[in-house]
RNA sequence: GCCAAUGUAGCUCAGCCUGGCUAGAGCAUCCGCCUUGUAAGCGGAAGGUCAUGGGUUCAGAUCCCAUCAUUGGCUCCA
């Protein structure tokens, strides 16, 4: 028996006439319409019977099931098979299988007749599968899908929670009292459970902070950054950067697109779901990378590595990576199709190194995270490894889990099926309960063949590198989604909500009481200009009171009020947003006191015009 | 990609159910007045292809269909 199976949303058959002395007998061969249910196209062979049919109607509630469909319908078509069984016998077999569907809303078009038929299939990867049933053999199922994706829907993993202690416990048997944010995660991750229905706070706050916004222009997911935007995403790049190159990573630049027919791409495509946005030109078949892993392997297949080279870093700060996530996916800066993504290669000489390696690069991504405004209490770790990896490695595993000092969820693979052995990262929770992936690291031990990248070892033979891929901090993006979103957590408990000062756009703000202060004003603001701090003047002609109020909604931390008492006197009168209060200080402390919580961060000057009155309103 | 909700001025929203005057408000913008002491000073003007495209109707922001976008859920996230 061959099947054809549809997800429809609709099929309308009108039986036109009878194509066989033996067709059915129908009444008024009238046009039937149907909706939501799927279209079993059926070819009865030669040789089918009674177990045959009980075989194809449990597969075809299997995968109704799976999709959440009770509307079946039995459609016979003879063209699918050049070895039909005799009608009589098939109208039989029909017959059975109708009857033996008993949950289902089933039903039949006639038997024997020409049918002219309209049918509107859905989109989604199971819609379409085709089986062919047999009588001796097992049932032989072909789901026409991606190679990747049947993979992924066969793969075999067990969830658990490890303890700092190497404990491991079943995640139905923990005891999560303490750690509702891990029992988010690991609810979200092995059930796949979610609870929200209101939009992420963010992505109001990206628009109100003048940060970034939709681009209508462009596809969905691709971002516009303004001006104050594009000076946050700056600043935390080369943060990220600047640590990555003191680890030791060799910063480089490589293509954004790159040929799918290429030899070392089509192997790893395989590995993929077609995902990625494609270019044709002239031609070739292009694709916008969706990591920099391509253009990293593809450098390192042409150096010549020695095992006193290793492990070796390449780095590289893609703007952009690309992926064409599902439409329905894409969430404010949490979830993008065109996102900026520090990627870390390390190329180890075997699997001790490269455990050795990965812990050094785990200290590394905690404290690019913390520094970036990020502790250790706003993310749950999860970690994966295959069962295999983990008997040979237990210890190393444990010393990882016992670095981020909570328990950990765990989610370990009966056999290998992605190209790596470990994977670890970082989620950050948000107030609605969303997790999203953070700092992560793998150990690859697949592409260093497939990208023919090579070493020699200590006698003189050639051998394919172990290959970490580590992201320090996650995607840019995501990261200024998760400072806005734990903002906003402090706002809905009643506290200020403020970037860390060394980002934000403003630090200082200067406000004239009249115009005739604008003067003073004006070589204030360079004075502490030269102490590398972004201070602006407002100079517009307003209140007082409506002036102090613009500096709140931009979250400016300091505010210098200016009139004739500031003037006449030697130290600063300073608002200062967190308490709502004045202080006194000197010139240089307050300059101290900033640079306090600025050292060790990268700067830049502002990005927006030093007077209010010269900028046009941007908060959209 | 699937299901649902939403889409009206630069922004936030009312009007839509029950079709019918010139589509309203607040904020922002512009002009004028005020010359300011720590979260919104006063007055006036300008600003709309009611997401886009079709349909029904004497008449569509309003009813119907399709498309696009956003948000939520599902799926996904190597």
């Amino acid at each position: 028996m061959r099947i054809l199976q549809l997800h429809c949303d609709s099929i309308e058959y009108t039986p036109t006439k009878k194509e066989i002395q033996s067709a059915e007998n129908i009444e008024n061969p009238s046009t039937v319409k149907l909706e939501e249910l799927v279209v079993a196209f059926i070819a009865i062979e030669e040789g089918d019977d009674s177990s045959v049919a009980k075989n194809a109607i449990s597969q075809i509630q299997n995968s109704m099931e799976k999709i959440g469909c009770k509307k079946l319908l039995l459609y016979p078509y003879a063209h699918l098979s050049a070895n039909l069984a005799r009608p009589t016998t098939a109208m039989s077999i029909l017959k059975e299988m109708e009857s033996l569907a008993t949950n289902l809303d089933v039903s039949h078009s006639p038997f024997g007749w020409t049918k002219s038929y309209n049918v509107k299939v859905k989109g989604h990867p199971l819609a379409e599968s085709s089986k062919v049933i047999t009588k001796d053999s097992e049932s032989k199922t072909n789901e026409i899908t991606s190679e990747a994706l049947k993979g992924e829907s066969t793969i075999r993993s067990y969830w658990k929670i490890m303890s700092p202690d190497g404990t491991m416990t079943n995640i139905g048997d923990f005891d999560f009292k303490n750690y509702k944010k891990l029992e988010i995660l690991a609810k979200y991750e092995s059930a796949k459970q979610r609870q929200v229905d209101e939009p992420p706070p963010h992505v109001a706050l990206m628009k109100k902070l003048g940060i970034a916004d939709y681009e209508p222009a462009s596809d969905s997911g691709n971002m516009r950054f303004f001006p104050n935007g594009r000076l946050i995403k700056s600043l935390i790049e080369r943060y990220v950067t600047e640590r990555v190159k003191e680890y030791g990573g060799n910063e480089v630049e490589t293509p954004i697109m790159y040929d799918s027919e290429h030899p070392s791409m089509v192997s790893y495509f395989n590995r993929f779901p077609a995902r990625q946005y494609n270019i044709d030109s002239e031609g070739k078949k292009l694709f916008l990378r969706f990591a920099a892993c391509f253009g990293q392997f593809l450098m390192a297949n042409h150096f010549q590595l020695s095992h006193k080279n290793l492990p070796y870093r390449l780095y590289e700060l893609t703007r952009y990576s690309f992926r064409r996530e599902q439409s329905g996916e894409l969430v404010g800066l949490r979830r993008l199709r065109a996102f900026t993504m520090p990627d870390c290669h390390a190329f180890c000489k075997d699997i001790p190194q490269a455990v050795d390696e990965i812990k050094v690069r785990f200290d590394l991504s905690q404290s690019v995270l913390q520094e970036l405004g990020i502790e250790t209490s706003d993310y749950e770790m999860a970690i994966r490894f295959t069962e295999d990896f983990y008997n040979e490695n237990k210890n190393s595993i444990e010393d990882i889990v016992r670095k981020h000092g909570r328990p950990v969820l765990v989610e370990m693979w009966k056999e290998k099926f992605f190209y790596f052995v470990l994977k670890w990262e970082f989620n950050f929770v948000d107030n609605l309960g969303k997790a999203s992936a953070l700092s992560t690291d793998q150990i690859d031990v697949e592409n260093g063949k497939r990208y023919d990248i090579s070493y020699i070892d200590e006698n003189n033979s050639e051998k394919n590198p172990i290959i970490l891929h580590n992201s320090p901090s996650g995607a840019i993006e995501r990261i200024i989604y998760a400072l806005l979103e734990k903002a906003a957590k402090d706002s809905q408990e009643g506290k200020k909500p403020q970037l860390p000062l060394w980002l934000a756009p403003t630090q200082v703000r200067i406000i004239p009481i009249k115009e005739n202060f604008n003067e003073h004003c004006i070589s204030l603001q360079k004075k502490i200009s030269l102490e590398n701090v972004r201070v602006d003047v407002d100079d517009r002609n307003e209140s007082i009171g409506k002036r102090i109020r613009d500096a709140e909604k931009e979250w400016i931390q300091y505010i210098l009020v200016i009139g004739d008492k500031e003037v006449n006197s030697t130290n600063l009168s300073i608002r200062d947003r967190q308490t709502g209060s004045m202080r006194e200080l000197s010139f240089d402390d307050f300059i101290q006191e900033i640079q306090t919580q600025t050292q060790n961060k990268p700067f830049t000057s502002l990005n927006q015009s030093t007077f209010l009155s010269k900028r046009p309103n941007l908060m959209v």
